[in-house]
RNA sequence: CGGGGCGUAGCGCAGCCUGGUUAGCGCGCCUGCCUUGGGAGCAGGAGGUCGUAGGUUCGAAUCCUACCGCCCCGACCA
C-alpha cells in the first residue's frame, strides 16, 4: 500500500477524550474515530489490525474443529423470552419494536439464536459434538462505554458455542477451546494468563478468563508465584490456615462507650486494639431483602462471592442514608449480636476471639465478643477478597495480585440454555436429551486495545509482528532524486513480491515526520532509502522494539528484510 | 441514574466572570518560494449557524431557562 493514497490521518495532539494509552495511540495513529460514545469506525489501519486478531483466531478455531457460521444482529424477543433472559438482562440488552410492533433486540450474544438453530438442526446424537462460531459485530448498551476499543458499546467479538451429548463429552470439547485459547494468545504475542472467573450474567457451572496483563486492566487478578494457580479476585477460594489463629482467655462480653466513633480505625485506636479484632458489618441489599455481611475489620467484603453463596441476582453494598431508611438501625455501630435483620459471616470471622463490634446502640461497642457463643449467623462462608497476604489455595504458595484485561472467556454452560428452549437431539437408545452446551467468547477489538496496552513506548505503538497491519513499512527520503525514488520503487516492489506485507511512505514529508509517524503506528520493521543510499548503495532496516538498525546492500535487502520478518514471525507459533 | 466538567474552524485551546465594531491563537489544510535523515522557515490564503431552542437587553459566544451531545468519578458490566 502506498501511503500517499491511503487514508490515515495521524495527529500529533492527543484527542482529550482519551485517557488510556491504547485510546490515545488509536487516535492519534488513525486507526480509530469514534461516532458516538462508545461506537468506532474502523480506518483502514484499524481494521488491517482487527483483520490479523481474526484471521489467527480463524485459523485456530478451524484447528479446533470449530465451523464458522454468521448470526444474525437483530434477534427477536420471543427467543429472549424463552431463556428467560429477556427479563434477566437489564438495560444492556437494547431492545426496540419494528414497525410491525414485533419486539426485538440487537444481539449483545447469541446463546438464544444459537440454541434456536441447534434444536432445529441438530436432531441425533451422530450429528455430535458439534462446534460453531462466529466473527461479529456486537452491541451492549453499556452504562459507562470508556477507554475506547476496551469497554465499548460496538465491538468485535468472536463467538463459540459446543453441543455435545454429555457432561463429559462438553467437558472435552471445553478443554479443546482452552487449548485453542492459549494458542491464539500466544500466536498473538500476548502475556497472558487464564484465571477461574465467575460466570456472571452467561451463566453455567465453570469458567476461564482469558486476562492480558496490563496496569490499565479492570480485573484484578490473583496470582500464584509457585504454581500455575490464576484467578479473578471476584472468584479466588480463600483457604483458612488449620491451626486457630487466636489463643488466650475467652473474656465475657462488655459493653463500652465509643462517642461519636464509627469507622473500625477510629474505634481500634481508641480501645488501643488491632482492625483484625474488629468484627465489620457491612449491610447489603440482596434482590431487595437488607443482609448483613461480617467480616474481620481490617478485610473487605467481596460482592460476587456473596452473590453466588445467597444465590442471588443482584448484590449491592447500602450507603448509611439508606440503611437507616429501611431499617432504622444505628449505622455505624451495628454489629451482629441480636440484629434483627439476616446476618451472613465470612468463615473467617467464626475462627475470631475476644472480638469487638458493634453494639446496635448508638455510641456503643461490645468488646470480648465470641462468634458462636454470642451469635450464630444464618450463613457462613468464603465472603472477603482475597489478599497478597493470604496463600495459594491450590499450593499454599505466595501470591501476588495484578490487574488484567479480559479477552476472553470460556464458559460451560450446561444444559440451562437447552433446557430452557426445549433443545434436544436422540441419544443412541432413542431418548430426548438435552444438548449440554459450552459457550467461549473472545473480544477481537479489545485485543487490539490490550495489545497496545502492553506494547508500547513514548513514541507510539509497538505491535507484535502477527497483529501489525504492516509486517514493513518502507520509507523514500529522497522523492527528488530519481536515484533513491528508483531504489524504493523497486524495493517495494520486490518484497510486495516476497509476500511481505509492506506499506510504502513514498509522500511528500519531510524525514522527520516521516520516522514520527512510522513510530507512532508502530510497525515491526522499519525500511529506509535515502542518503545512505545515494552515498553507499546502502539501505538501513530499524527493528521498532529495540531501535537496531542494520545497514545492507541495495541489492540483498529484499532477500534479508523477508529473513527477518520471516524469523520474528517464527517466535509467535502456538 | 447520582456527582463533577466541557461544547467556539478538521484537531487542541483562549475569549465568557465584568455583554459593545471585522471572534482570536497553535497545529493541520491550500498557493508560492525555500528546505529535505527525527514532526523546518518565510510570504500569502481558505475555513466559524460560537451545540440547539427560547428568553433578558438598544445590543448576547458572553447573562437566564430548557433541551441535546461528549468526557470524568460512582453504581453496573463479557
Amino acid at each position: 500500500m502506498r501511503y500517499s493514497q491511503m487514508l490515515l490521518p495521524t495527529t500529533k495532539e492527543t484527542p482529550s477524550e482519551a485517557e488510556v494509552v491504547s485510546h490515545q495511540l488509536l487516535l492519534r495513529g488513525g486507526f480509530i474515530r469514534k461516532l458516538t460514545s462508545g461506537v468506532y469506525t474502523y480506518l483502514p489501519l484499524g481494521l488491517a489490525a482487527i483483520r490479523k486478531v481474526g484471521q489467527i483466531v480463524r485459523e485456530e478455531m478451524n484447528r479446533a474443529g470449530a465451523q464458522e457460521l454468521l448470526m444474525p444482529m437483530v434477534q427477536p424477543a420471543d427467543l429472549w423470552r424463552e431463556s428467560g433472559r429477556w427479563q434477566k438482562y437489564g438495560a444492556e440488552l437494547l431492545r426496540f419494536t419494528d414497525r410491525h410492533e414485533r419486539e426485538s433486540c440487537l444481539g449483545p450474544t447469541h446463546e438464544e439464536v444459537i440454541t434456536d438453530l441447534a434444536r432445529r438442526e441438530l436432531q441425533s446424537y451422530r450429528q455430535l459434538p458439534m462446534s460453531l462460531y462466529q466473527i461479529q459485530t456486537k452491541f451492549r448498551d453499556e452504562i459507562r462505554p470508556r477507554f475506547g476499543l476496551m469497554r465499548g458499546r460496538e465491538f468485535v467479538m468472536k463467538d463459540a458455542y459446543s453441543f455435545d451429548v454429555s457432561d463429559e463429552a462438553a467437558g472435552e470439547s471445553y478443554d479443546k477451546m482452552y487449548q485453542a485459547y492459549h494458542r491464539i494468545f500466544r500466536r498473538c504475542g500476548l502475556d497472558f494468563r487464564a484465571v477461574e472467573a465467575d460466570t456472571g450474567t452467561i451463566g453455567g457451572s465453570f469458567s476461564h478468563e482469558f486476562m492480558v496483563l496490563a496496569q490499565t486492566g479492570e480485573d484484578t487478578l490473583v496470582i500464584c508465584e509457585q504454581c500455575s494457580y490464576a484467578a479473578n479476585v471476584e472468584k479466588a477460594m480463600i483457604v483458612l490456615p488449620d491451626e486457630c489463629l487466636e489463643t488466650g482467655e475467652l473474656q465475657a462480653m462488655r459493653k463500652v462507650e465509643t462517642p461519636g466513633m464509627k469507622k473500625v480505625e477510629v474505634v481500634a485506636e481508641f480501645l488501643k486494639a488491632e482492625p483484625a479484632d474488629f468484627i465489620k458489618t457491612m449491610v447489603f441489599f440482596v434482590d431487595e431483602e437488607v443482609v448483613a455481611v461480617l467480616v474481620r475489620g481490617d478485610r473487605e467484603v467481596q460482592p460476587v462471592k456473596l452473590k453466588n453463596l445467597l444465590h442471588a441476582t443482584e448484590v449491592e453494598l447500602a450507603d448509611d442514608d439508606a440503611v437507616f431508611k429501611k431499617t432504622k438501625l444505628p449505622v455505624g455501630y451495628l454489629g451482629p449480636i441480636d440484629l434483627p435483620i439476616k446476618v451472613v459471616a465470612d468463615q473467617e470471622v467464626m475462627r475470631m476471639r475476644n472480638c469487638i463490634c458493634g453494639a446496635n446502640e448508638k455510641q456503643y461497642h461490645l468488646t470480648g465478643v465470641q462468634p458462636g457463643r454470642d451469635f450464630i449467623p444464618a450463613m457462613t462462608g468464603d465472603l472477603r477478597q482475597i489478599t497478597a497476604d493470604d496463600s495459594c489455595p491450590a499450593c499454599a504458595g505466595p501470591l501476588k495480585l495484578t490487574e488484567g484485561i479480559e479477552v476472553g472467556h470460556i464458559f460451560k454452560l450446561g444444559t440451562a440454555y437447552s433446557e430452557a428452549m426445549n433443545a434436544t437431539f436422540q441419544d443412541c437408545e432413542g431418548q430426548a436429551k438435552s444438548f449440554v452446551m459450552g459457550c467461549y467468547g473472545i473480544g477481537v477489538s479489545r485485543v487490539v486495545a490490550a495489545a497496545i496496552e502492553q506494547n508500547h513506548d513514548q513514541h507510539g505503538i509497538i505491535f507484535p509482528l502477527p497483529l501489525a497491519p504492516f509486517q514493513v513499512i518502507l520509507l523514500n527520503l529522497g522523492l527528488n532524486s530519481e536515484d533513491i525514488t528508483g531504489a524504493a520503487d523497486q524495493l517495494y516492489q520486490d518484497l510486495q513480491a516476497r509476500g511481505v506485507e509492506v506499506l510504502y511512505d513514498d509522500r511528500d514529508e519531510r524525514p522527520g515526520s516521516k520516522f514520527k509517524d512510522a513510530d507512532l503506528i508502530g510497525i515491526p520493521f522499519r525500511v529506509t532509502v535515502g542518503k545512505t543510499y545515494e552515498k553507499e548503495g546502502k539501505i538501513e532496516i530499524r527493528n521498532r522494539l529495540d531501535g537496531r538498525t542494520e545497514t545492507v546492500d541495495f541489492d540483498l535487502a529484499a532477500d534479508v528484510v523477508t529473513g527477518m520478518v520471516k524469523t520474528e514471525m517464527a517466535r509467535y507459533t502456538a
